[in-house]
DNA sequence: GCGTCCAGGTCTACC
DNA sequence: GGTAGACCTGGACGC
């Protein structure tokens, strides 16, 4: 396992655009991790490690030192030697990207108005804020490990990924383990990442699409300028990447239905179970772009950190899935 | 303890 | 262009 020792550390703090509530930002209530899943959350402090687009690892101490209405971020880089003025650029503008500071979601609030699911979403995570992952490849493996598996054998797979071949942090008196680079993955045979990662017929896709990355593909942020829909379709181009994984690792905005949110976003739209979850994903697809436009994305966040109170409000069993 | 079923998609062959 | 069937594996379940 590549080990970084990180001695050196830079400061940064900045504003966000209000309403902006850090803990529910980067500690979503239904438990999913900013950027790896050993990542700690303790008291308002946040310690990840984060992977810039040029590959460079740093790990980062982030709380708030704001309100929801007056939002400031502090955050303490921690890396393995002295940052270059272009290398603090870069990571300063990522950690900004990233948890969506500059993002100004009034609009999205506004449909709130009209539409009493809004309404009841953004009472209950007022000023949460989408993230994105500057790492695509650790987005893909996400996306693969959870196709055709329960949750638990996809928390399996992705931490024995992250064991057996991640990358480990240390700062702060922390250890935090990291994602693995394509390169890493693209030097594994299948054979050993079958037997070592438990990844079946999934590893001739993790393999063939670290190859890929590794040969030259866009960056997340490339990706983010192109249109959403060339963006999806140059992720679909990897193999074992379909409609729903594209949508998860879009940095655009999506609405990434599988069965499970599907059953839920059914289960809102018509107060009953579909007969055939995946077969109707196509249909709830339209519904939701209908509806919420360009939010929808934002709506799907909402209401999948959100099934707990939305049952009760709504009288509806959401979270049996 | 053992056998069976199937899951938070995608690919391929076939029509 | 649409649609079955196959795909790794291990946890859940019934017996």
């Amino acid at each position: 396992m590549i080990v970084h020792d990180m001695t050196f550390s830079t400061h940064f703090d900045f504003v966000a655009v209000p309403p902006y509530n850090f803990k529910l930002t980067v500690h979503k209530p239904a438990g999913w991790s900013l950027l790896t899943p050993f990542e700690v959350f303790e008291r308002g402090t946040l310690w990840t490690v984060l992977r810039v687009p040029s590959g460079m690892v740093f790990g980062l101490k982030m709380k708030s030192e704001g309100t929801v209405d007056a939002p400031r971020v502090s955050c303490l880089a921690y890396s393995g030697h002295r940052l270059a003025t272009n290398q603090r650029t870069e990571l300063y503008e990522t950690v900004k990207w990233m948890l969506s500071a500059d993002e100004k979601v009034n609009d999205f609030y506004a449909l709130a108005n009209n539409d009493s699911l809004v309404r009841a979403i953004t009472e209950d995570l007022y000023g949460m804020r989408r993230t994105k992952q500057p790492d695509v490849f650790s987005m893909l493996i996400l996306a693969v490990t959870l196709q055709m598996a329960p949750i638990v054998r996809s928390n399996q797979m992705m931490e024995l990924l992250i064991k057996q071949y991640g990358e480990k942090a240390r700062f702060d008196r922390k250890e935090i383990l990291y994602w693995p680079s394509a390169q890493t993955i693209a030097e594994t045979s299948v054979a050993e990442l079958k037997r070592n990662c438990k990844l079946g017929y999934r590893a001739t896709f993790l393999k063939a699409i670290a190859e890929t990355i590794q040969n030259g593909f866009p960056s997340v942020h490339e990706l983010e300028k192109m249109p959403p829909a060339e963006a999806k379709l140059k992720l679909m181009e990897l193999k074992g990447i379909g409609e729903y994984s594209a949508d998860i690792v879009s940095p655009h905005s999506g609405f990434a239905l599988d069965v499970w949110s599907a059953r839920i976003f059914h289960m809102l739209f018509f107060g009953s179970e579909p007969k055939s979850p995946r077969d109707v994903i196509p249909k709830l697809k339209k519904i939701a772009e209908a509806r919420w436009g360009e939010w929808r994305g934002y709506v799907f966040l909402y209401v999948l950190h959100d099934l707990d109170r939305l049952s009760k409000r709504l009288s509806l069993k959401l979270t049996d899935a």
